[in-house]
DNA sequence: GAAATAATATAGCCAATGCTATTTTTCAAT
DNA sequence: ATTGAAAAATAGCATTGGCTATATTATTTC
């Protein structure tokens, strides 16, 4: 009575996708390992750009996390090759930790701005987007930026006409 | 030099919304920790209806995760109140779990056909959805339902379309 | 009804991310 | 130069969500 030992074969009982589904599954928790890092990196760059340094409190107090939770990610952002620490001289980015954060900025900003294109308010879409910016893919942040510009333009298009 | 005792007064430096920053990260940690809660009831719901059971073994191989790595999660489901266990006769939901259930189900549904609407494959639609469901606020749904409704009745979906 | 099989439970491990409390190190100010 | 404050490091703990290996318990089948 069961037909379980092939999820590939489950095509009669309308689980269609159940091998797509664990791979959905597998890629959001993917994802969440990586977001942390992101986030980091792409604050870091903030400050950085902001404020001319960054330095462990700074990143605890906008995170909202203890000091010391922010010193063990730094460790493991140093080990990955994204940042640069000189002891009580605060955080640098290295090459790939620049790269990363350019793209994640420009990911973030893609994001928010189309929640905000669609009607969202800004509150809400910079909430949003902060949670959502690590799973969008780059099909989707295309879609994004398409649907951007075609706004963008429509707009114009409908002021010209408005204004003749 | 340092004006970091209260980021509150740090107009000048254009950190203009660093109080605000923090409540982003702190409501995205929190959504994290419901996300786990949230897939497991959705995909019980869906086993449950698809294929009148769900067990242990079809929820691991779905979510593509160890058996006892459910077991372990089902007990936290049963201690919120979600689902119900008869030992060896599979998992059923509460009242509440149904309802949550019912409403992640929407939740999904609404931001899968959205992210189509826009453009995005199938594919990539479901992956991404998979990850941005538990992300999306009720007004940015919101902004997403009225975006499908506006698209189904006109020919926006074709600009999108267009373009790629 | 006993044996084989399938499902679940349990034990024990690991890594990641958070915390508090405390120490060490640097910087600044007198 | 010393000291006091600020920053960072460290120690030690909790929780969550993974894993493997191994019992235990139901169900089926003969």
């Amino acid at each position: 009575m069961s037909q379980h030992e092939n999820v590939g074969h489950d095509v009669e009982t309308g689980l269609i996708d159940a091998d797509a589904q664990v791979e959905s599954f597998r890629q959001t928790r993917n994802n969440r390992r990586t977001e942390l890092v992101e986030d980091y990196v792409e604050l870091i760059a903030d400050l950085l750009e902001d404020g001319g340094e960054a330095r462990q409190v700074d990143i605890a107090q906008r995170l909202g996390v203890a000091q010391p939770t922010v010193a063990k990610m730094l460790k493991r952002l140093i080990s990955e090759g994204y940042i640069q620490q000189r002891r009580y001289r605060g955080i640098f980015l290295t090459d790939p930790g620049r790269q990363l954060a350019e793209l994640c900025r420009e990911r973030h900003q893609i994001v928010e701005s189309f929640l905000c294109s669609i009607g969202v308010s800004p509150e809400t879409a910079r909430i949003d987007a902060e949670g959502m910016e690590h799973h969008a893919s780059p099909e989707t942040l295309e879609a994004f930026k398409r649907f951007l510009a075609s706004t963008t333009s429509s707009r114009i298009v409908a002021q010209a006409r408005s204004v003749s």
